[in-house]
DNA sequence: ATATCATTTTAGATATATTCTGAGTATTTG
DNA sequence: CAAATACTCAGAATATATCTAAAATGATAT
């Protein structure tokens, strides 16, 4: 996705295109980790010192309700975001607690018995283990 | 699980069975919503106020590292636990941010392939959508 | 282009959630 | 019992997120 189609699919999700908004989707898009609302933050000002933390917080959440970004369901204290597009599990380190992606693929929905009235509107699956780099060593945090 | 239970379960995990430990524990197993370590505190405290904030927290973390409780993964703001035993995975409510438990099924595993050098232990779906409660109004939040 | 109006941004204050501190209390062990 | 260890406490400190009110920006209609 290019400059003009980011300013597309904002303009599509009813958001204006500003120079804040254009940098928290950038951002994110260029990324395939999952940063925090001040990892992100950092960044956007680290280019160009523009965007104070409640407009950070502002574009995050209009993001995610136009559909364009993902709050990542990690349990750490921090909200996790990543661009939507690439559907992927989530895998979260029990060690270290880092979430990474793991390749998508489908997922049997539930007996709609259990679902009730409730209406589905996606699914995902988190996994939790050792990752790579914690898995070797039984070791200390 | 009754009483005596609990506690062999605690000593298990080589923590103590002290009243305030339990206080939660108990209070974690009779519940079968999600609550968040501040109704926990406000519930354990309610029945005889005995704990304070940075003992339930602490208790909090030891009986997820001894594998009792769960910590679940909302992208809510405060954290929420339930007490491991009944496996089930997690509907989260888009509009109002409820958790609601939806029967256990079994659910593929991802290709070795994917995983790389990651140790699984194990994965949990969640689901997202509307709950009963927000389903039939399209409304406000 | 000028007035008007809704959207967006800002700095800082406020609210909420969690962890830390250091001292005290209970329990186990030798 | 003495000593070591585990646990708890109240409140302070930190981290995370939201709110406020004013100013800036961009869109629309004259």
């Amino acid at each position: 996705m290019d400059a003009a189609e980011i300013k597309k699919a904002l303009e599509a999700g009813g958001l204006r295109c500003t120079p804040q908004r254009y940098a928290v989707m950038a951002f994110l898009m260029a990324q395939n980790s999952h940063p925090t609302a001040a990892e992100i933050f950092a960044a956007v000002n680290r280019v160009d010192p523009r965007s104070s933390r409640a407009t950070t917080y502002n574009n995050l959440r209009d993001l995610v309700q136009a559909g364009l970004v993902r709050e990542v369901a990690a349990e750490g204290r921090a909200a996790r975001f990543d661009a939507t597009g690439m559907r992927h599990h989530h895998f979260i380190c029990d060690r270290c607690g880092g979430v990474e992606d793991v390749e998508w693929y489908a997922v049997p929905k539930p007996a709609s018995r259990a679902l009730g009235k409730r209406v589905l509107r996606e699914c995902e699956l988190i996994f939790r283990g050792l990752c790579a780099k914690c898995a070797p060593r039984p070791a200390s945090r």
